[in-house]
RNA sequence: GUGGCCGUAGCUCAGUUGGUUAGAGCGCCAGGUUGUGGCCCUGGAGGUCGGGGGUUCGAGUCCCCUCGGUCACCCCA
C-alpha cells in the first residue's frame, strides 16, 4: 500500500480535523483544567447525547438565529424522527433538566464535547469544534451571574490567557425588553435609509441584531441609538448593578458593550462574552454566556431562571498559541528501555508501568544507536539499559539523556551509566524521579 | 450561501518565454561506531506535480471544470 493511495481515498470532511498528538496534549489539559476549575465551584458532570430532536434546539435556541435557521446539521433517523447534531450545549442541558429533574435546585453542571455547525470554515471556526461549559438551573440570584463569569474568567486566567477582555450587557426580561424593542424599532424606522442594505429590509424582524452589525453604515447609524441599559425595569436595573458591583468586588475588569447581543434568543439579562486580545481574526470571541430565564419553560419545564457559559476549545487553543508560542508536549515518557538482547523489554517496562512510570521503547529489534535515538527524541530523562551483560549481572543499566552540557553542536561526551539491581529497579527508579 | 488567494516528497518550499530522467533544506531509515542519543560524514527510501479534461510535437508550467486548503463576508466558540 503506498501513502498517496491511502491518502487520497478519505479526508477528514470539511470543515473538520482531526486533534493528534502532541497538539491533542494541549487539547486534553485545556478539558481537563476546566474540569477542575468546575469542581472547585462545585458543579457535577453531565454527559448528554451529541444529537437531539430538532424540536430541542429550535425551541431552545429560537428559528430566527443563523445556528438553527441555516447551520444545523439536520437528518432523518431510521424511525423517521427528525433529528438534529447539537450546535451548542445549553438546550440539551436545559432538556436534560426537565427530563431528569433534580432534587435540588440550582442544578449546576458542566459538560465538554463536539458541537456541530454547518458553517464555511475560516480562521477559528470550524463545522465540528469543541466547547467547555457550565448551567446553573434554578436561580435568579445575580450572584450566580457573577460566579458563571468569575468561572469563566479565572479558567481563562489558569489555562494562560493573559490577553482578553470582558463585555457584558443586559437585554432586560420579560416585561421591559419588549418596551425597549419598541423603542429600538421606531428609532431604526427613522432612520432606515441609513442603515446597511441586509438590514434595511430585515430590521423588523429582530432590530436587536442591528446594533451588532459590523457594517459602517449601522455602527454610525445606531450610534446614538437608545440602550437596553437605559430601558431595564427596576428589578433588571437592580439585578444588573448587582453583577457589576460584584464583578469589581472580584477586580474583574469589564467593559459594558451595550451592544452585545449575541445571535441566540434565549438570552435574558446578563449577557457576557470574553474575547482574546491576541486574536486579530475575525473570530476573536473566546467563550460567552448569559442569563437565560424563559429558556427552561419553553422547553416544557417549570419557569425556571438559569445562567450559562461555554468557550470554544480550540480558539482557546489559538490564543494561547498567538499569546506565547506553541507548547511542547508534556507527554514525554520518564523512561525509554533500550533492549539489546531481545525480549527483555516487554517484561521490564511492564514492572515499570505497573508502579506508576510512563515507559517507552522501540520495536523491531534496531540496532543500539537507532534504540537510543529513539530514546533521545522521546524526550524521556532517563535510558534503560539491558543486555546480554545486565542480564548476567542482574542488573539494568541507567542512563541519564539530559546532560547538562547536551547543547547542539556538542560533542559526545563520556557515557555515564549506574548499574541497578533488576529486582528492585521499579522502586528505585521511583525514588530517582520523584 | 457569496467572494479573494493557494494546491510540487512526511514538513517548508524552488522549478527560467512550455523542452530530456522534477530538485533543495529539514525530517525519516541505514551505515560510519559488531553495547550507546544529540554534533559530523556517507548512502538510501519517499512524488500518479490535488483530480479530470483540453491546447501542443511536447504541460509541474497555458485554458476549462472539479475537489481540497486558506482568508474574508454573514454569524458565532
Amino acid at each position: 500500500m503506498s501513502k498517496s493511495d491511502a491518502r487520497a481515498q478519505f479526508r477528514a470532511p470539511v470543515g473538520t480535523r482531526d486533534i493528534v498528538p502532541p497538539e491533542s496534549a494541549g487539547f486534553q489539559r485545556l478539558v481537563n483544567l476546566f474540569a477542575e476549575h468546575a469542581r472547585l465551584a462545585g458543579y457535577g458532570l453531565v454527559v448528554s447525547p451529541l444529537f437531539e430532536e430538532v424540536g430541542v434546539f429550535a425551541r431552545g435556541v429560537g428559528t430566527s438565529t443563523d445556528i438553527v435557521a441555516k447551520e444545523m446539521y439536520e437528518f432523518e433517523d431510521k424511525g423517521g424522527r427528525s433529528m438534529a447534531l447539537r450546535p451548542e450545549g445549553t438546550a440539551s442541558v436545559v432538556r436534560s433538566f426537565v427530563e431528569n429533574p433534580p432534587p435540588v435546585l440550582p442544578w449546576k453542571v458542566w459538560y465538554w464535547g463536539p458541537m456541530f455547525r454547518y458553517e464555511r470554515p475560516q480562521a477559528g471556526r470550524y463545522r465540528q469544534f469543541h466547547q467547555v461549559g457550565a448551567e446553573a438551573i434554578g436561580t435568579d440570584d445575580p450572584e450566580a451571574d457573577v460566579e458563571m463569569i468569575a468561572l469563566a474568567w479565572d479558567y481563562f486566567e489558569g489555562v494562560g490567557v493573559g490577553d482578553k477582555t470582558l463585555s457584558i450587557n443586559s437585554l432586560g426580561d420579560a416585561r421591559c425588553r419588549p418596551d425597549y424593542r419598541e423603542k429600538l424599532m421606531v428609532y431604526l424606522a427613522g432612520r432606515e435609509e441609513d442603515l446597511c442594505a441586509e438590514h434595511r429590509k430585515r430590521y423588523r424582524e429582530n432590530p436587536l441584531r442591528v446594533l451588532d452589525c459590523k457594517k459602517a453604515e449601522c455602527v454610525a447609524a445606531t450610534s446614538d441609538a437608545p440602550r437596553q441599559v437605559d430601558s431595564l425595569c427596576a428589578e433588571c436595573e437592580d439585578a444588573f448593578g448587582r453583577v457589576t458591583t460584584a464583578l469589581a468586588a472580584l477586580s474583574i475588569d469589564y467593559v459594558l458593550q451595550p451592544r452585545l447581543v449575541r445571535g441566540l434568543d434565549y438570552y435574558t439579562r446578563t449577557t457576557f462574552e470574553i474575547a482574546a486580545g491576541s486574536l486579530d481574526a475575525a473570530q476573536n470571541a473566546i467563550g460567552g454566556g448569559g442569563r437565560y430565564d424563559g429558556l427552561v419553560e419553553s422547553l416544557g419545564g417549570p419557569p425556571t431562571p438559569a445562567v450559562g457559559f461555554s468557550a470554544g476549545i480550540e480558539r482557546v487553543a489559538l490564543a494561547l498559541v498567538a499569546e506565547r508560542g506553541t507548547e511542547q508536549s508534556s507527554e514525554a515518557p520518564d523512561v525509554f528501555v533500550v533492549d539489546l538482547c531481545g525480549g527483555v523489554a516487554s517484561v521490564l517496562a511492564r514492572d515499570l508501568r505497573r508502579a506508576g512510570i510512563a515507559v517507552a521503547r522501540d520495536f523491531g529489534g534496531r540496532s543500539t544507536k537507532a534504540q537510543f535515538k529513539a530514546a533521545d527524541r522521546s524526550g524521556a530523562r532517563f535510558a534503560l539499559v539491558v543486555g546480554p551483560d545486565e542480564v548476567a549481572a542482574g542488573t539494568v543499566s541507567l542512563k541519564s539523556l539530559r546532560e547538562a552540557d547536551a547543547s547542539p553542536g556538542s560533542p559526545r561526551p563520556e557515557n555515564t551509566q549506574t548499574a541497578l539491581p533488576r529486582a528492585t529497579i521499579a522502586i528505585e527508579m521511583k525514588r530517582i524521579l520523584s
